[in-house]
DNA sequence: GCATTTAATAGATCGCAGTCTAACAATCAA
DNA sequence: TTGATTGTTAGACTGCGATCTATTAAATGC
């Protein structure tokens, strides 16, 4: 996958790595819009052009220094409750509400940018949204396929109203807590 | 509710009205972020203050713009419906979907305008969510009340699931038809 | 008329994301 | 060593939303 190159200063790791943490470090601790890439370079120590020679926007970057401290976690299903799918759903549901407690505010910015640029939306659609709502989607198709789940409910479209429960919720201020998560799921299978 | 005042120039009514025109017009036309300020006053044919003077930001100037042109359709739930339930959630649904390939990018624009900016947040979320979200809990309700949908569920949470689902398609670019709210009917009443 | 108050106007200014330029640095191939 | 190629740097520049300033205009009360 990577290109042939012959010759040419070789891009500097460190000066990635000290703009993803400075990145990633400023936006947790003042908030992505009063967060300026002036700051962020002063941080890192690097010039402004290093950092667009890496990424094209602002929420370019901080997807990826968000998406590399975070996707270790609430990610998977808890597979030791594969035979309880109602608390599968509801600890996955809090694990993710748990995260969004430290991330929530930043991730509603990068859902705000992604509206104002096509291409932004496009990688974090890729990177972040569809991943998880595949996910979504397969611990739903699991349940029915055990009979947790009424055969006759459409998975893809109640996945879609899981997820955008909570969207709906992070975007407008709203309560993300595992009373949340257990009302979702009394919903689900009711 | 009007301030007494004496003496000082009125404001300029006719001033007001091209602007919201104008507005409206730009971004139907051009789209929420490609319209500038400055194109919105040209048009309209006062100065930038006056603009200033009257709204926030160009969010607020846009949301009013909108408002007024469509608080008048895919607010209010069918009434000749009311004895049929799941018919009157789809026409809603419906009709709301309609709208939404008018204004559809311009409402998602707001929401992210609305993520950038507590105050505009406030105003959007009283003005624009909050009315929606408490008719279709209402209409919930109503298919509660006479047995069209079974009392243990929970109305605010299927409401926010409804709402969150095509807030979730809409911001995603997914598909907002009339498939689509049959389906969201089917999972809210199964 | 005259002082006071509020609006409208043109245009300068600010802050910030993103682009562009020109000089310099590090690598490879010949 | 030399040339080609790509990366880094500092800083100028652009575009745009929003603010600020100074001047002029339209209303009121005395």
């Amino acid at each position: 996958m990577s290109v042939k190159r012959s010759g040419g200063r070789p891009a500097n790791e460190e000066a990635s790595a000290a703009l993803k943490a400075a990145a990633l470090r400023l936006v947790r601790e003042t908030g992505y819009e009063k967060v300026s890439i002036a700051a962020i370079i002063a941080e890192a120590g690097v010039a402004r052009q290093t950092l667009y020679n890496r990424w094209d926007t602002k929420a370019d970057l901080i997807l990826e220094a968000i998406f590399e401290a975070t996707n270790s976690y609430a990610a998977e299903p808890d597979m030791d409750r594969a035979q309880d799918y109602r608390a599968q759903l509801e600890d996955f549901l809090i694990k993710v509400f748990e995260h969004l407690k430290l991330d929530g505010a930043t991730i509603r910015s990068l859902i705000a940018s992604s509206q104002q640029d096509a291409k932004f939306h496009a990688s974090f659609h890729a990177k972040f949204v569809l991943p998880r709502e595949q996910m979504m989607t397969l611990m739903l198709r699991r349940a029915q396929d055990h009979g947790a789940l009424s055969s006759a409910r459409n998975v893809e479209v109640l996945s879609t109203m899981i997820h955008g429960a909570f969207w709906y919720r992070l975007l407008n201020r709203g309560v993300l807590d595992a009373a949340f998560a257990k009302e979702i799921v009394a919903e689900t299978f009711a």
